[in-house]
DNA sequence: GCTCTTGTAAACATTT
DNA sequence: AAAATGTTTACAAGAG
């Protein structure tokens, strides 16, 4: 419901507090400063009470991602054991050679898919490296991107899932003929059991699940408590992209057995929860340094005579915290893929803004020039981050790209408006005023551009960004190599969902995102859900023969019959919108925002 | 000057 | 009934 986010927003500031994900502690840490600085000394005053804070909230937020990625291992470790056909005894007696030999055929196809997809990230970053998006030290951490775009031959993928498993490969990889292929054999045809998960695993000796690889797992089961099951909560299946809900327990075990059995689809999806686990897992160590860094540079900082921030670099500008520890270039839509995308010229309009002009009050009309796309810098990043949010300075970005950016940002890639509209007054403190202009233009954005689509939920309507029609909007520089991706295009029946939600994917990281640092890695991370979401959804659909995805339907409308623009579907839109967001989940607790409106000056106050 | 894009305003309908 | 949400139209302005 609409009234949702917003009345919880208004009423209930520890709504903060209780996010899912890692990100939404992240976010809230991104922005904790924001409560405490003032106009004037947005950046820099940082106390030892204030480290303290950000170090105990980022703590939390790495607590969070670490029990996220536990929880991820325990759901992967679930479907594994659902796709060891543990649990479906019955498919197994019938066609154990069959099945054996599907399960070999998908390993050589999905293997082939992986091999392929890390090519064309690879190909990616290069291609940004060239356009000056990226630089890479030598002795520089790793980039989000490695360890897909280095091209991860199989036994690399073989060796991130010996870490991920912790255990449970040891044995099997031994007894496999075709090392090559382990990652899958582990996944498909665990069998054997495994003892030391149980001492890598802290939650596994608590809530049993990680004895489904033994053939106790039966007789296990029944110590179970119900609701610990990792794939069972609040009443609804958490197969990822499932959500099927489940009255009981008893009534779920049936779903798992009936929905989830050993196919093709489960396989799939069983891999590509590997690949999120694993990435998480990057992501996490990623964010470790990040705040290692983080802390570092504010000790630093905090000795140092304060400075007012000065967007002098606003190209840079609305990129938070990333400079510390990577080069990637996080910021708003403002590449040479982007190339209408407005900016603001370094060396035009308001070089140099000081509190005493930034109350640019009324209708500003700016367009930026993409010649002015300069490669960007990552110096004064967060500063100017920090400055957005805490200086009236109208972003030099359009409505169409903040709107873009705050649903991207989200876990699930989608907003309410009420959480758009917070994200605006969170992010930026132009928006905290004259909330009924602005307000007005994001509604009018949002209905006015075909790029956002409306998906009706349970409890209301989200806005979600379809990529291809972003991109239709400004024609985008080819950031990968078209061959390889014709390439892809042909390979399997697979394919076409992982393609489309890979190009998708790469489409939308050619414009780097304005990220927060929780998300750390966007680009993996979309990749993953967007591969994964694929699978969940396109599967059930496009898994017959077609091996060219049906034009004109979206995977997501494939997936939800649920309303959304209703416009003729004109010849142009014939390829269809793709759409990487689940919808018809999004979660209470992500409702994190704040309604600035409500409170914009004791923001500041506190 | 034309076209396109964007921002702003406003009217109106629908939903909550 | 009021507010929020969503759609549509109109107009102005910047930029190519």
């Amino acid at each position: 419901m609409m009234q949702d986010s917003g009345t919880e927003a208004k009423s209930n500031g520890s709504a903060i507090q209780n996010g899912p994900s890692s990100s939404n502690h992240l976010l809230e840490c991104s922005s904790l400063r924001e409560g405490r600085s003032n106009g004037e000394t947005p950046a820099v005053d940082v106390g030892a009470a204030d480290l303290t804070h950000i170090q105990q909230q980022q703590q939390q937020a790495i607590q969070v991602a670490r029990q996220l990625l536990l929880q991820q291992q325990q759901q992967q470790q679930q479907q594994q054991q659902q796709v060891s056909g543990l649990k479906s005894p019955k498919r197994n007696d019938k066609q154990p050679a069959l099945q054996q030999q599907q399960v070999a055929t998908q390993q050589l196809a999905f293997q082939q898919q992986l091999l392929q997809m890390q090519q064309l990230q690879h190909q990616h970053l290069l291609t940004l490296q060239r356009q000056g998006l990226l630089t890479i030290q030598p002795g520089q951490p790793a980039l989000p991107l490695q360890p897909l775009a280095q091209g991860m031959i199989p036994t690399e993928l073989q060796q991130l899932w010996k870490e991920v498993t912790n255990a449970h490969t040891a044995e099997e990889t031994t007894g496999n003929n075709h090392s090559s292929l382990d990652l899958t054999t582990t996944c498909v045809s665990s069998s054997v059991p495994s003892k030391t998960s149980l001492l890598m695993n802290p939650h596994a000796s608590t809530n049993g699940q990680l004895p489904v690889h033994t053939p106790k797992r039966e007789s296990l089961s029944h110590e179970e408590p119900p609701h610990s099951h990792p794939l069972y909560g609040h009443g609804v299946c958490k197969w990822p992209g499932c959500e099927a809900v489940c009255e009981d327990f008893p009534s779920f075990l049936k779903h798992l057995n009936n929905e989830h059995a050993l196919d093709d689809r489960s396989t799939a999806q069983c891999r590509v929860q590997m690949q999120v686990v694993q990435q998480l897992e990057l992501q996490l160590a990623k964010d470790k340094e990040r705040l290692q860094a983080m802390m570092t540079h504010l000790h630093v900082k905090s000795t140092e005579p304060k400075a007012a921030p000065q967007p002098l670099n606003l190209v840079s500008s609305v990129t938070l915290s990333k400079s510390t520890s990577e080069a990637s270039p996080q910021s708003l839509p403002h590449t040479p893929t982007t190339p209408t995308t407005p900016i603001t010229p370094v060396t035009q309009g308001p070089s140099v803004i000081t509190t005493t002009s930034m109350h640019t009050v009324g209708p500003i009309r700016r367009r930026y020039s993409d010649k002015y796309n300069v490669p960007i810098s990552s110096a004064d990043i967060a500063q100017n981050q920090e400055f957005y949010k805490n200086a009236e300075v109208r972003p030099p970005f359009t409505y169409a790209s903040l709107i873009r950016q705050a649903i991207l940002e989200s876990p699930e890639k989608q907003l309410t408006l009420n959480e758009i509209y917070n994200w605006f007054t969170r992010m930026f403190a132009y928006f905290r005023r004259n909330a009924a202009t602005w307000k007005n233009a994001v509604r009018h954005n949002l209905s006015l551009h075909k790029c956002f689509v409306r998906v009706e939920n349970v409890k209301g309507a989200v806005w979600t960004v379809d990529e291809v029609e972003f991109q239709k909007r400004r024609p985008q520089k080819i950031s990968g190599n078209p061959s390889l991706i014709k390439n892809m295009q042909s390979s399997h029946a697979y394919c076409t969902p992982l393609n489309a939600a890979l190009q998708a994917s790469m489409a939308e990281n050619s414009i780097p995102l304005y990220t927060t640092a929780s998300m750390g890695n966007p680009t993996l991370g979309n990749l993953a859900n967007a591969i994964r979401e694929e699978l969940n959804g396109v599967m059930e659909h496009t898994n017959s023969n077609e091996s060219d995805s049906s034009p004109g339907r979206s995977p997501m409308q494939a997936m939800h019959p649920v309303h959304v623009k209703e416009e003729p579907l004109d010849p142009e839109e014939a390829e269809g919108p793709l759409s990487l967001v689940t919808t018809a989940n999004h979660s209470p607790d992500f409702d994190h925002d704040r309604d600035y409106e409500d409170e914009p000056v004791n923001e500041d106050m506190e």
